[in-house]
DNA sequence: TCAATAATGGAAACTGGTTGTCAATATGGA
DNA sequence: TCCATATTGACAACCAGTTTCCATTATTGA
């Protein structure tokens, strides 16, 4: 046992990975932040609009579970997200052939021009937010971030362990 | 008007713009699991470690409003983790000489050795997460995305303003 | 000095996500 | 075929954050 608070001194590389984490954690607020008020005068909130993108990526009608997986959230979270933009006229729900109770739903058109719009709005926001960025650092970023979402799927290491 | 659905096709870096977008949404979802998942023998949550860090990084006591701003969160939701964390025993309120009604908050005993245990595990897991990656390229995804959380303060364009 | 304003804490309502439970429907294997 | 199991939807409880409103305490300027 050390003498000193700080356990261990840190590895420049632990660091910047800390800094990274902390970094992540406050675009991802501003991001939310950002897209919430860029889709604001839509009707739609960042949560709406990834629902809504999640069946027009697709190309057809999805159930509630298959657009729950493209969100990356539970089953139950999409549900509530999937009424809601029921309610306000955004999706449709249509029945399921295969299903009988597993409805399917469906952009309306309302939802379409939603989704068109907010596209479009997000456009011209990235093309600001890249300005003067090279296009290789925004990849090698990416790269970055994928390796390390990968990472994140493997269980967090024991103390001590040696798996 | 253009006869596509999309109606726009995005440049390249418009489209890299929005995958690190997407990458940041998962990787702050992963972490705030795995972080939880970290701190879960110490009854911490990501949350609360933060709240911890904020005043074991400031060095001395610091009053809600203090915390929430290192914490990057509302007064409000600030306060709530400090009543939480006071109740568990890991902060201590102590008067405020500066103030008779904003308490101060300082990490106990319990507080002080919690947050060196998580530092300690984050240790160990930021050193796993970024094993083989160049520290050049992690140096870079951090400049970028600080470049880009900047960048995420002004405001968002309007459609056709020239402001 | 004292009145206006700002900072602070508390509480409530709301948002968007989670987990858990239960009932209904599909599905697959003996 | 039919039973065990998996999916699915509805609902409730909870968590962590937000906004809003109000009462109290500090601060500041005329």
């Amino acid at each position: 046992m050390k003498k000193s608070t700080v356990t261990t001194r840190p590895s420049p590389k632990v660091r910047v990975l800390t800094d990274i984490m902390l970094a992540v954690f406050r675009v991802h607020g501003r991001l939310l932040e950002k897209g919430d008020e860029l889709v604001r005068p839509l009707r739609l909130t960042s949560a709406r609009w990834q629902a809504l993108g999640a069946v027009a990526l697709a190309g057809s009608p999805r159930s509630a579970p298959q657009i729950a997986v493209s969100m990356g959230m539970t089953r139950q979270g999409a549900q509530k997200q999937l009424h809601a933009l029921v309610r306000e006229g955004f999706f449709e729900q249509r029945s399921n052939p295969r299903h009988e109770r597993s409805l399917l739903y469906a952009l309306t058109a309302l939802g379409l021009h939603a989704y068109a719009q907010a596209m479009a709005l997000e456009v011209v926001w990235a093309r600001a937010l890249g300005e003067g960025l090279p296009l290789q650092d925004l990849k090698q970023t990416l790269r970055t971030l994928d390796i390390l979402y990968e990472r994140l799927d493997s269980p967090v290491p024991e103390k001590g362990s040696a798996s």
